[in-house]
DNA sequence: GACTTACGCTACTACTAAGTAGCGTAAGTC
DNA sequence: GACTTACGCTACTTAGTAGTAGCGTAAGTC
């Protein structure tokens, strides 16, 4: 409320940046995008549901497209890859990570993924970023698991290794979408059977 | 070239309508639609395409909805629909359907596919039409070919029927948008998971 | 050839949404 | 209190696209 006298590089008088509104316009932000598409996203639409004018957020963010990279950016890295769970069972350690509360729980979470797979067509941007803050690091989680669960322990537990499907199968969708293949969904679809489906039931011999 | 002197019920007078120019037109329609998704897809680029002028698709098909509904059932029932394919093995069969020459073969087709998700999005008759002309059909031949492998013969292949995934997720995801569910995608998963993955592994044991 | 209907073309309207300009005021610093 | 910067508001420009109007002509029937 008082201090830095002489300021830091840059100079601050006059009346400063509210950035206490700038997360309540990223998660508004956010969650427009798992309601519409990307072009049915508008920044009107978000000043509305924050209170804030739209000029306001233009000043801030210069485009459509810089408003939606920074709700990307704004997700941030899901709290289990810092920390994997460890609870002493396969299953459990998966139904610790699709039920993680990270972004409002598994249903709205699986929605807003859903939404980010759209996004992806309509900016290379965006696809990129998607994949690199948001996929890259959740599938990363999945991986572990299931490679940590494919040297023994809980093998038997072959039904829940297929149920991961339904929540790494949107993560790993926007991690090929948008990167120039011919048949993007197809490629998928096979990698996700080639790198988690059929390695985890090759290791789960009963 | 002559025929019909008294007419139909309807008068056959004047010029009569280019009826040969409506599969250019629809397909040209699918082909766009599987570019872009249906915000982007314009009438103009379709009439574009098919050198036909704006006026005359907007006299067939009084509104972009229109237009792309009759592309939707213009693609018509997969040919597997009417004779299942048999092989001999689950294996072939499966790969018979997959690489059914249908809809330009498996790469555009699952291409198509997924726009078609996306565009079920926009219009409920749209996702109506996916779900009934399209989904279902299709999505029946793999219900047919696996549970008919249920009974007995093939049993032992069990990847292949787990690469099924890789045409049937796509498939079965138009099947499930669109109907009013809080978090369609995620349930959709978990019906493909329960209702093709986990009934094909049971009914395989080695 | 008279008639009729479809097609192509060139506008045009209506609407939506991105992004900007400019002003008055709020919230700070000195 | 003077100064400075951020915010809110209203109004604007620009651009794209759905859908329409009206005209001239093509392609048929009688």
């Amino acid at each position: 409320m008082n201090a830095s006298r002489s300021d830091s590089p840059t100079r601050r008088t006059g009346r400063p940046i509210d950035r206490s509104s700038d997360a309540l316009v990223l998660s508004s932000a956010l969650e427009l995008l798992a309601e519409r598409d990307y072009e049915r996203f508008t920044v009107d639409e978000v000043a509305a549901r924050t209170g804030k004018a739209k000029t306001t957020l233009y000043r801030r963010w210069p485009t459509k497209e810089d408003l939606v990279l920074a709700a990307i950016s704004a997700i941030g890295r899901p709290p289990e890859l810092d920390a994997l769970p460890e609870t002493g069972s396969l299953r459990s350690d998966l139904l610790a990570v699709i039920d993680s509360p990270w972004l409002g729980g598994a249903s709205r979470r699986t929605s807003i993924f859903a939404s980010l797979i759209f996004a992806t067509r309509n900016s290379e941007r965006i696809a990129r970023a998607v994949r690199a803050e948001v996929t890259e690091p959740y599938v990363d989680i999945y991986r572990r698991i299931l490679s940590r669960a494919a040297n023994g322990q809980d093998a038997a537990d072959r039904a829940s290794r297929i149920r991961v499907l339904a929540e790494v199968i949107p993560a790993m969708s926007t991690h090929r979408l948008g990167s120039g293949s011919e048949s993007p969904s197809r490629d998928f679809f096979v990698s996700v059977v080639d790198e988690v489906v059929l390695p985890a039931l090759m290791s789960a011999r009963p």
